[in-house]
RNA sequence: CGGGGCGUAGCGCAGUUUGGUUAGCGCGCUUGACUGGGGGUCAAGAGGCCGGAGGUUCGAAUCCUCUCGCCCCGACCA
């Protein structure tokens, strides 16, 4: 308190300015930095980087599970390759960054900075089918994309990022869809077990489907503003991209059929949700599941170095038992006093600190705060690794409850125009289940009104059951209720 | 792409209106001592072609022109 004037306090409260606020975070979080050099981009730091790996090796896991396999497939895509597909084009056609120059010559045909793989991958599909027998055709890349957008956000928007993008090809539609559907479970399921990050799955309208797509699936996760951000896509291509790569193969029954394509993605934007799911005004707070740094301890040196030996033998040995029983501990025994420490680690968001001292092993305790909770408590050395399990287990848990509740308070039903517009002009960030007559119409007037878009039709099972009724906006008969909501 | 703001030490800024010679402050950093249970104290240091180019001038961080970049707010997007 006494040191407020000099600086110390380098996260702007939530209350002041939420975009503030987050960029703070992520910069005294270490997660990742604006490049500077390079328009748009960022460069992720270590701590950043090891959060992406784990999200990785989770979600590498459960897709292979399922049976996708990884490839790689060239950066570089054909020009003509994305003018394929009418809608595609269309949609990219803003965002793409061209190479026209290499090797010191004009190219003949220019090379796209991949945005998303469809293409490159729909003509080797095209070459790897022949047989129903080569169906289902299940694969997935971990890659970088480049999309040049106006208005770049660290994690959340920026001109390159990372993602996986799985592509498959099936030979019915129904066996297609069913896939879609399954990753978009994965992803559910991933964002709430793993990065205790609630979310509901759904249906994207027409206005906000994948370019290219006949449908669209997302997870849509509720910020700590207020405002949606959509987490994970699954989408349902049709015969859309077969036709225009000529991706065909012989049925049982002799016959020559376009395959019907599947594709799916989890961005670096899961990180950026992460910090605005879980984060508090002293910075980052990672789920256990997610945390690089589960546990760390904080000696409590002294001038008496015998004494201080003893600390950091009980420390060395304390990080050794949580390391064996699967906890990722760090001991800090670098020279320095222990409040800066408390600080650092705050802000990178490690769910777990224990401080040991002269005092602490004399009384065979440790000093013992989770990263969720205010109080510190003193707890016994000896039962400390089960008590670090459990509470991460707890933490985890507790996370993702608080994070429900806070979307559950946070969502509301409205029947009339001037509830809904009167709810968005005051800026509130809310999730608005409501009645749409389904036209596109409908859905650019209200976004031009109030800001707000159709985030997804619910599906089934999540509490947003389907029940008729008329639209909030123009009266009209409505088949369900959906969300509305700001989006990033 | 429109509107606004900003480029001076690693970070945050002052100095620019009213040119003036060694360019300042806080934090951080280095070294040492004292310390040590939530950003401690003292001392000594290191660190700048003032975003870039051109111009005006005896003299430019400061004035003029051009340029590059970044941030924020809006229209488009994982």
């Amino acid at each position: 308190m006494a040191k407020q004037d000099k600086d110390l306090s380098r996260i702007t409260p939530r209350a002041e300015s939420y975009p503030d606020w987050y960029q703070d975070v992520i910069r005294e979080g270490q997660l990742a930095e604006v490049a500077g050099i390079v328009k748009g981009c960022m460069v992720i730091k270590p701590h950043g980087y090891a959060i992406w790996e784990k999200i990785q090796r989770e979600l590498d896991d459960r897709f292979k599970a399922t049976g996708v396999q990884n490839a790689y497939f060239p950066l570089l895509i054909p020009e003509s390759f994305i003018k394929r597909e009418a809608e595609h084009v269309e949609g990219f056609s803003p965002e793409l960054a061209v190479v026209t120059i290499a090797g010191g010559e004009q190219l003949e045909e220019p090379y796209v900075i991949r945005p998303t793989s469809e293409t490159i991958i729909g003509h080797f599909f095209a070459q790897w089918i022949q047989s129903h027998r080569d169906l289902p055709m299940l694969i997935n890349q971990w890659a970088n994309v480049m999309r040049w957008e106006k208005r770049t956000r660290m994690f959340l928007r920026t001109g390159e990022f990372l993602w996986q993008e799985g592509h498959t090809a099936h030979s019915t539609h129904e066996e297609a869809v069913e896939r879609v559907i399954q990753m978009l479970n994965v992803y559910a399921d991933f964002a709430q077990d793993f990065m205790a990050m609630p979310v509901i799955r759904g249906r994207k309208s027409e206005t906000e489907k994948f370019a290219g797509a006949l449908a669209s699936y997302t997870i849509e996760a509720m910020m700590q503003d207020g405002k949606a951000l959509q987490s994970g896509t699954s989408h349902d291509l049709g015969q859309n991209f077969g036709k225009a790569f000529d991706v065909k193969f012989q049925s049982k029954e002799g016959q020559l059929d376009y395959v019907w394509q599947t594709s799916w993605g989890v961005s670096t934007r899961l990180v950026g949700g992460l910090v605005m799911s879980h984060s508090d005004d002293n910075g980052l707070v990672i789920p256990p599941k997610l945390a690089p740094i589960q546990a760390v301890i904080v000696p409590f040196f002294r001038k008496n170095e015998a004494e201080n030996e003893q600390v950091r033998e009980e420390g060395k040995k304390l990080q050794a038992t949580l390391q064996a029983e699967g906890v990722a501990a760090v001991f800090d025994d670098k020279e320095g006093q222990p409040g800066p420490k408390f600080y650092h680690y705050e802000r990178l968001g490690v769910p777990l600190r224990f401080g040991v001292g002269p005092r602490d092993i004399a009384n065979r305790t440790a000093e013992f705060k989770r990263r969720d909770q205010a109080e510190k408590r003193s707890v016994s050395l000896d039962g400390l690794v089960q008590l670090a399990k459990d509470e991460l287990a707890a933490m985890q848990r507790e996370l993702f409850s608080a994070a429900l509740a806070r979307r559950e308070a946070n969502t509301v039903r409205l029947d009339t125009w001037d509830d809904f517009k009167g709810l968005f002009d005051a800026d509130e960030g809310k999730f608005v289940f409501a009645h749409w007559d389904g036209t596109k119409e409908t859905e650019a007037k209200v976004k031009a009104e109030t800001g707000a878009t159709i985030r997804c039709i619910p599906m089934e099972g999540q509490g947003f059951e389907a029940e008729p009724g008329e639209c909030v906006v123009t009266g009209k008969p409505s088949a369900q209720r959906v969300i509305w909501a700001k989006a990033y």
